[in-house]
DNA sequence: GATTAATGCAACAGCATTTGTTACAATTTG
DNA sequence: CAAATTGTAACAAATGCTGTTGCATTAATC
């Protein structure tokens, strides 16, 4: 896998609940059929239990479920849940002592904020109920 | 540094020359302005000459220059350029056998192309003229 | 209660990408 | 020829993501 990957099996996993909600599934199950690591889907999946869009329950015949009506989880839902942060977050800025730095920063910022609303919007425009 | 220094390299570097046009600057120079080494300033300005943006010129009392009016060009002549991938390309797709993952990939793949059209759009309107 | 099956979590290994560095060839000026 | 500069290859270092192992905790079942 590449970058990214969280956002698909997180997706992925979604989609497919949506089409048999009664069926808890166990990580490992996710799993296998996403091609991955049981660990690496509770780590993703674990981040969506935070954001209130699953639970999960521990012991025997337990694994992980949705936590609310899939017409209510949007793409954006999922893409915030996650945290992922396409842009450039620029969370490293040293305080630009240079005016051209920092009239860039400016502009830049305004432009990557703008797409980043743009981005989410549009994926707020899809459920996961949509996803067939 | 970290992701995506090489716009920011780039636009820094071109915003000054918009400064001072008639200066010809060696990767030394920028690499120190910049904080950064010289052969990485080769690599990420080489981008923007074969982009027609910048000539280069070898020897002594050689080094960098703009290629055209800055008026004509905008952060996305930069942007594009520099091939930056913001987005998930999906290169390394393999077919999904599975119709979810499928149905997945045909509305996320056409939502992050019209996010990466809107970013490019709004790029493009601003010249590396506008930066101060 | 013991066993079994599951999540939660920490720690670390492996891999890919990006940046930084060194070295050297090629080129241009003086 | 000497000095200065780009071009490029090769490699080191740092970073981030994924995969893996191990173990504690929890819940159901026998």
């Amino acid at each position: 896998m590449k970058r990214n990957s969280r956002l698909s099996l997180a997706l992925h996993t979604l989609g497919h609940m949506v089409l048999d909600p009664d069926r808890v599934r166990t990580s490992a199950d996710i799993a296998a059929h996403a091609g991955t690591n049981p660990v690496v889907v509770r780590r993703v999946l674990g981040r969506l239990r935070e954001a209130g869009l699953l639970t999960s329950e521990k012991g025997a015949s337990g694994g992980w479920r949705l936590a609310c009506n899939p017409n209510n989880i949007t793409l954006a839902d999922v893409y915030l849940a996650l945290d992922e942060c396409i842009f450039v977050t620029g969370k490293d800025e040293h305080a630009p002592a240079c005016a051209v730095e920092h009239a860039l920063h400016r502009r830049i910022s305004r432009v990557m904020t703008e797409v980043e609303q743009n981005l989410v919007k549009r994926l707020s425009e899809t459920t996961i109920s949509d996803i067939r």
